[in-house]
DNA sequence: CTCTCGATGCGCACACTGTACGCAGGGGGG
DNA sequence: CCCCCCTGCGTACAGTGTGCGCATCGAGAG
């Protein structure tokens, strides 16, 4: 029956002749790149796989691959894709320190804001070359360049080793934290005897395991602010004008 | 035929009954971690599967199951085993800058022997409560206890974020490398056509990337050693004595 | 000695993965 | 008008982690 038509139109020309293209932009790199970020946002890392992510575009697993060369692809793409999210500011000379915090800070935020950030930058690194990645540096390098520094590359790397690891660190942590189900306090207080426990006969853990944890937010903003102060502080001894 | 055997001794008390088991030592965790830390190390994170384990072990991919619940626990166990190799030195008081380098060198040399051990943490961070991991962390609170920090997990933070954030950026780096087949150097000269080209427009990363690069692995070393000097003078600041 | 029991290893099966391949259909250029 | 190329998809394959139940074996009880 109908032998032109295999499946999707019994009769040609009807009511709705592709009525799905009108409201779907179809499929288009830019389109899988985005929704695979919201996937990844989610549900992790691991929750991405390319047929999930193609029903969530109305469209076959392998559909994708007319616009993605392979998975791995997919992920640079969506790596450059949130670095577009990272605010640096533009260099005005003046206040290098604020600069650099605010775009410290920028890069804490989107990758706790996208856990599954710092995973993935563990794979592959910075090798990347994507457009995002690239004016995220090259705004860097402006404004350490700006600040006097007579290599910038040198104290890119220092910051952006520090503020990766730290937020590495933390996404870790609140992956595990999400995947309990509870908030981060209660995650905390139940884990108190386990991990007091562990570290009993450790004496200098044991202090520091000692205080209660009240505001855990806090607590991590004051820790992250408090490293980034120290290697400011260690990037200021080697400016010229400074001394 | 023989209904009694399914399909290992043909006839019961033979010659080699059981000779497998005097070569072997059966299979143990340990065992287990330890050729899964080999499988890591010379194949990467997306090369070891719990069969491939296993046919190293002489073993079914099932029976690892007995001795571990699940692969992600082994992927904890193997985190733990490779933390063991790290050397932090006691604390002696007197130079504490010196301690804290040879700790920091120390991760990092582990971390490029085992550069799968990055993604990893990336993956579930420094949760885990594994003995060897719990050491490091002592020895580290220790060391900076003695040299007189107020809040040594503060120091400790600081200074582990930067060594983990650097040490990742190689590890991925090297891992790129790696699978090229190539030299670091010969990689590099390939890729340097590129990577200027992608760099064009940017004014300040053109000029990072002019110099030409004739010791990759030495230039790496400068870097790590440089950002980690930075780490510590900021450090420096905040010791009470110091000021 | 026999009998039983717990620990260990393993084959099979299931649901799921990334992706190669070749076919169908529709829009744009001759 | 026809043709061709681009896009989407169904099927298939090799591989994954792991639950389940059975076979085996060493040790201890009678």
């Amino acid at each position: 029956m109908a032998a032109r038509t295999t499946k999707a139109n019994p009769i040609p020309s009807v009511w709705a002749r592709r009525a799905r293209e009108a409201d779907q932009p179809a499929l288009s790199r830019a389109a899988i790149v985005r929704e695979a970020v919201v996937m990844l946002d989610a549900d992790g890392v691991e929750a991405l796989s390319m047929r999930k992510l193609g029903a969530r575009l109305n469209a076959g697993a392998t559909s994708l691959y007319r616009h993605v060369a392979t998975k791995d692809e997919l992920m640079e793409l969506a790596v450059d894709e949130v670095f577009g999210e990272i605010a640096v500011p533009a260099a005005d000379g003046a206040d290098w320190r604020a600069a650099a915090t605010e775009a410290a800070q920028s890069f804490r935020a989107t990758a706790l804001r996208h856990r599954w950030l710092s995973s993935v930058l563990g794979q592959a690194g910075l090798a990347y070359l994507g457009p995002n990645l690239m004016s995220f540096s090259e705004r860097l390098a402006a404004l350490f360049a700006d600040a006097g520094f007579p290599e910038p590359e040198r104290a890119i790397e220092t910051v952006l080793s520090y503020v990766i690891g730290m937020s590495t660190t933390e996404a870790a942590w609140l992956t595990t934290v999400a995947r309990s189900g509870e908030s981060e306090a209660d995650f905390i207080a139940r884990l108190m005897p386990a991990a007091q426990q562990a570290v009993a006969d450790h004496e200098h853990l044991a202090e520091a395991y000692a205080a209660e944890v009240v505001d855990p937010v806090a607590l991590r903003d004051d820790k992250f602010a408090y490293g980034l102060e120290v290697v400011l502080d260690g990037l200021a001894l080697r400016r010229p004008k400074a001394s």
